[in-house]
DNA sequence: GCATGTCAGGCGTAT
DNA sequence: ACGCCTGACATGCCT
């Protein structure tokens, strides 16, 4: 078998190799080109042919371009600095250019200098400057400078010119002062975490020609913009989150990802919908859902980061006066919440929330005033509805259940016996269902029979640790085809390995930041997930704990072994046949399920695929050119030891319901769990980004080679980029 | 398991 | 400068 497996992803000995989370190499993240005609001869490159070229995130594309997903930073690559130095001339790689776009012709305006509130201009974090500048000899010994120059180099001055401005604002001379206090404070050694933290984000952004988002987006979003805004937030925090977990706590240093990427963001000046505005906030759909107030505030549909009423001044008849634009209701409050179209919201201030010995009451001020205003204006009033995550029980997910509008408001004693201001809120009707959806999912957990259409309360008859419902509400077909429900990846045998090995001896399982686990050796120095079970990054390979180990099941290094972890149900689609949802909400990064089947040889593929007209094959070797923008690493395509082909026709689990799209919000990913006696591949899916309850999950089917052109199938995907076929 | 406490935190608003 | 419906932990209470 391959006897290089596992040698790109082994660190250098003795050290973690620090290179491997900032090593930024552009071409990797520019979008491949993809030939108009993709039977012809595709993947051929004539010589001298630039693979790849520049667009900006956000379009405008070429005709047959599409844009890129921000699954692209490696951890596991390990390309050396004259592989570095090669990459612009890139031969090799993708398809040949028939319309190069040359870089310049995206170039965004010179960055301004205001923004709405004066603090949005391109970055102006003096910490930033002054810690980079302050660790550039230590950056250099991680091999940090020479990704550096490349992207600088490659990227030309447009992206890191705007990181480089002095920053003077009020924000940074605050951050200044109190980074001072906090480093005072406790015994902080020469590694400070919020050093690595601007330096990763800072790398990270710059290799990928964020800074082409040009002005007209920031002020007006729309659904690509902000969804590739949250995409990048929540991955450069999984990116922070990943390095700070393999390092000591260290005391009185915050470990807040969340507001760390959403500062630099902001400043950077990657946020959009920056302008503060009355009713639908562009590109944000009702349903939405996240995991952070700094998305809400990124993304402009909630500007406070911390306060629950947005508001903004409107000058009526020459008088200035407030008006509510939104609000968060997270249970901060005692807000009423019972009635999914009517909310009673609690104004803020006073002490309701505090044990203080004398009683303060809430003001007619600030959102009081503004909520007030609203009522007598009569405005929509954006809602979001923070609720708890059952997977994640410290943390909130937050709903945008659209506009509502202020019926009555009246004061109150709350509990502390403060006087309390409440809003009485209703939902316009005609839009579509968002937190009542969450409450109906609740009310078929307690009772299924609650629900129409269920066929099957659980599919997998309890082979699973989840129920997985089967449920047709469009026909009254009783169900798809018989199989039997398989919950994970069936071996004939283990496949051999020269390079096995005997595991790990964590014993309470895998630490990040320990060095000395073999397990994490292989993963490049880091675990592949965060403390919360989510995927930091797409890899080529990721490396889990195998039999052999000595950790537990619970270790976070054998995150997709687990089974399921959401509750998921089989449904009767409209045109698609059969389909897969999730009654949970699923974060970006999630695990989803495994590709459960029998793996079969590659001799069988052919006569499988006479007699079996639905597919239910997974052939890990097929997916090409999709997978390239979801992939960093090495020549982009997954790094499979061997060409593995998973059959679910006979036996399968959920992921042999997955439909195909062009725009997938579900990816795949080769797992690799090795023992002394040799290892199996495994195939596991993981959430592209947030995805409310019962949106339905697809993944990116791939291309073929043009040979098995008669095979293709028409493409019901929907997608405004759909090729119009898959295989 | 939960409820409550604590702490650092960034931004918008008012001063 | 202040305050805010954060978010991550830690602690303490209850079953």
């Amino acid at each position: 078998m391959d006897r290089t497996l596992g040698k790109d992803s082994d660190p250098v000995s003795g050290s973690m190799d620090k290179s491997s989370v900032w090593d930024v190499r552009p071409l990797r993240r520019l979008v491949p080109v993809f030939p108009s005609q993709p039977n012809s001869s595709s993947f051929s490159v004539p010589q001298g042919a630039a693979p790849f070229f520049c667009v900006p995130p956000f379009g405008p594309f070429p005709s047959d371009v599409a844009p890129f997903y921000p699954f692209f930073a490696s951890v596991g690559s390990h390309r050396h600095p004259e592989q570095n130095s090669q990459a612009p001339s890139g031969v090799g790689y993708g398809n040949p250019v028939t319309a190069a776009v040359p870089i310049t012709s995206f170039r965004m305006q010179p960055p301004s200098t205001a923004g709405v509130n004066g603090d949005t201009g391109p970055s102006r974090s003096s910490r930033s400057r002054v810690q980079s500048q302050s660790h550039s000899s230590f950056a250099e010994e991680d091999g940090y400078s020479n990704s550096q120059n490349q992207g600088a180099q490659f990227l030309s001055s447009f992206s890191m010119h705007v990181a480089d401005v002095e920053d003077t604002s009020k924000s940074a001379r605050r951050k200044n002062k109190s980074q001072k206090r906090t480093r005072g404070s406790g015994d902080i050694n020469i590694t400070l975490p919020d050093v690595d933290a601007d330096l990763i984000v800072n790398n990270i952004l710059s290799s990928c020609n964020l800074m082409e988002f040009d002005m007209l987006r920031r002020t007006d979003g729309d659904k690509e913009s902000v969804g590739y805004i949250l995409l990048m937030f929540d991955f450069l925090r999984r990116k922070l989150s990943q390095v700070e977990d393999s390092r000591e706590a260290m005391p009185g240093v915050s470990r807040r990802p969340d507001l760390r990427v959403g500062t630099i963001l902001m400043n950077k000046g990657i946020r959009t919908n920056i302008k503060k505005r009355i009713g639908v906030v562009p590109g944000v759909e009702i349903g939405d859902i996240f995991f952070f107030r700094m998305e809400l505030c990124l993304i402009g549909l909630h500007h406070p980061i911390m306060a629950g009423i947005g508001y903004m001044g409107l000058t009526v008849n020459q008088e200035e006066e407030s008006v509510a634009v939104s609000i968060v209701s997270s249970g901060g409050y005692e807000d009423n919440v019972e009635d999914g179209d009517v909310l009673i919201y609690s104004g803020q201030g006073g002490n309701v929330n505090r044990k203080d010995k004398e009683v303060v009451d809430q003001k007619l001020e600030r959102g009081n005033l503004a909520l007030e205003k609203s009522l007598h204006r009569g405005n929509e009033v954006r809602v979001i509805r923070g609720v708890k995550d059952v997977a994640n029980p410290s943390s909130k997910i937050y709903v945008y259940d659209g506009l509502y509008k202020i019926q009555e408001s009246w004061t109150e004693k709350g509990k502390s016996g403060c006087n309390v201001f409440k809003y009485k809120l209703f939902r316009l009707p005609g839009q579509p269902e968002a937190f009542m959806t969450w409450k109906l999912i609740q009310q078929w957990k307690n009772d299924i029979t609650s629900r129409i259409g269920v066929i099957l309360p659980d599919l997998t008859s309890g082979a699973e640790n989840i129920p997985v419902t089967l449920i047709n509400d469009v026909d009254d077909e009783k169900g798809p085809a018989h199989f039997t429900y398989l919950p994970s990846l069936k071996y004939a045998k283990l496949v051999n390995s020269a390079e096995s090995y005997g595991g790990c001896n964590c014993h309470n399982g895998c630490i990040p930041g320990n060095q000395n686990c073999p397990c994490i050796q292989k993963n490049a120095g880091y675990l592949p997930y965060i403390s919360n079970g989510v995927l930091v990054n797409q890899k080529s390979l990721i490396h889990e704990c195998g039999r052999s180990c000595q950790c537990p099941p619970n270790c976070r290094n054998r995150l997709s072994q687990g089974g399921l972890r959401v509750h998921l149900e089989v449904f009767k689609t409209k045109d698609k046949g059969w389909g897969l949802r999730s009654w949970d909400p699923i974060r970006s990064g999630g695990f989803i399920c495994e590709y459960a089947g029998e793996v079969i040889d590659i001799s069988k593929i052919e006569e499988l695929r006479g007699e079996n007209e639905d597919g239910y094959i997974f052939y890990a070797t097929r997916t090409y050119q999709p997978m390239e923008p979801l992939c960093s690493d090495s020549d982009g395509v997954p790094k499979i030891p061997f060409p593995l082909i998973i059959t679910a026709k006979d036996a399968g689990n959920v992921a042999r319901f997955m439909n195909h799209s062009c725009s997938p919000n579900v990816f795949w990913q080769p797992i690799l769990r090795q023992s002394d006696k040799g290892y199996d591949l495994h195939i596991a899916f993981y959430a592209i980004k947030h995805m409310p309850p019962m949106t339905e999950l697809t993944y990116d089917y791939g291309l073929i080679l043009p040979d098995k052109e008669e095979r293709k199938k028409n493409c019901l995907c929907g997608s405004s980029k759909c090729r119009g076929y898959f295989y």
